[in-house]
DNA sequence: CTGCCTTCTGGCAGTGACTGCCTATACTGA
DNA sequence: TCAGTATAGGCAGTCACTGCCAGAAGGCAG
């Protein structure tokens, strides 16, 4: 990627901008914060807030991992069937974070389920993603209907597995909730048989 | 419901305006328009555009039928699996509609996908949406995370078949796209199978 | 029909997110 | 060091959205 001294100060200026802007909402609600106190405390101008996160929301949703590219992803997406790749992938994601990045994880997911202007904006971005993912992979198993239907449908249980483990207070490592979300996905919801145990 | 004539006048008020937002938005962009000219068009003050749909998106997401009460819904819950209630409950909202009723369905279909600030309001919605319905009728099979998962994939699944629908042209009857992703969700994405007919 | 009460609509003024435009400044490559 | 280019900051403007208050209209006795 780019290592120039400009990307690297801009790069060093939004984690500044993010850091401050979630401090002050975390502090005071997001709505009560408007982003010319988030451009005062990280010492930068309200313009340039915009100019790096085109949003407020993306202030909380913003992750500097995001910027990583996605072609590796569908090299290896021919190898295995897409969950256990999926499952592969968040697993090292999460194993990858030291302390301090799986905090500003929970800080952020905190903020996004507590401020449904930001959550909007998060649900959309996951989805976004996911069809960007299901593009790079192309026809999965030959069905591009299936492939667009799974992406959409993992996305909502990611979605649900978050919100999950942040209203039990960040108990276990995340990836758990992940795990137990795309196991449900693979087995399917058939419940004609566990629903037969007494009725009729 | 109420049938007061307050109530009536109001609903009247609210097609007018959905209707003459729909045409504008259509005719020059989500973005394009101001809400002062979607109220000067149905004629009524733009205070009361906002009193009445609250933000700019909902003008596009406000559907009549989501104000019918959820309870004959958890009621019927008890009875069948989930699955089979969800295709069940679609299919039968879609067979009571008219065409001119499937063709504002169509219209609101059309502009969710085609600007993202609508799309990211409406997902909102039915992720909310869902969440009540998991709310109204408990633990499905004894097991919330189960159920919580469930109804958010399917709100992903619904989302990526409208998708598809709309990109499709709206060529086949809506609830066919509904179906097919219903049945994916039943049968599950273990790919373990399909996916081993030649590698190693 | 009439008057009273409740509820709703419309106008006004204000806040704050977001955007184009221009100038000053900081990086970059020779 | 010096041109050339990219970037930050300031300014002014648009527009979504919100309380607040006065006036209009529906609802309900009598």
């Amino acid at each position: 990627m780019d290592h120039g001294l400009q990307h690297r100060k801009k790069l060093a200026a939004m984690r500044r901008i993010q850091d401050a802007a979630l401090d002050l909402f975390e502090a005071q609600g997001f709505d009560a914060v408007a982003i010319e106190a988030v451009a005062a405390a990280a010492e930068v101008s309200p313009r340039t807030v915009y100019r790096y996160f085109g949003s407020k929301e993306m202030l909380v949703i913003w992750d500097e991992e995001d910027e990583l590219p996605l072609s590796p992803l569908a090299a290896e997406f021919a190898a295995v069937d897409p969950v256990t790749l999926l499952r592969g992938t968040f697993r090292a994601a999460f194993a990858r974070m030291d302390e301090a990045q799986l905090r500003l994880i929970r800080r952020r997911v905190a903020l996004v389920y507590r401020h449904s202007a930001i959550e909007a904006a998060y649900v959309l971005h996951a989805h976004r993603k996911s069809r960007l993912i299901a593009a790079a992979v192309g026809p999965l198993g030959g069905d591009p209907f299936r492939t667009e239907i799974f992406v959409h449908a993992f996305v909502g249980g990611v979605i649900g597995a978050l919100r999950l483990w942040c209203h039990a207070g960040f108990d276990s490592p995340p990836f758990e909730y992940i795990d137990r979300a795309l196991a449900l996905l693979e087995q399917g919801f058939d419940d004609t048989d566990s629903k037969r145990t007494d009725p009729s």
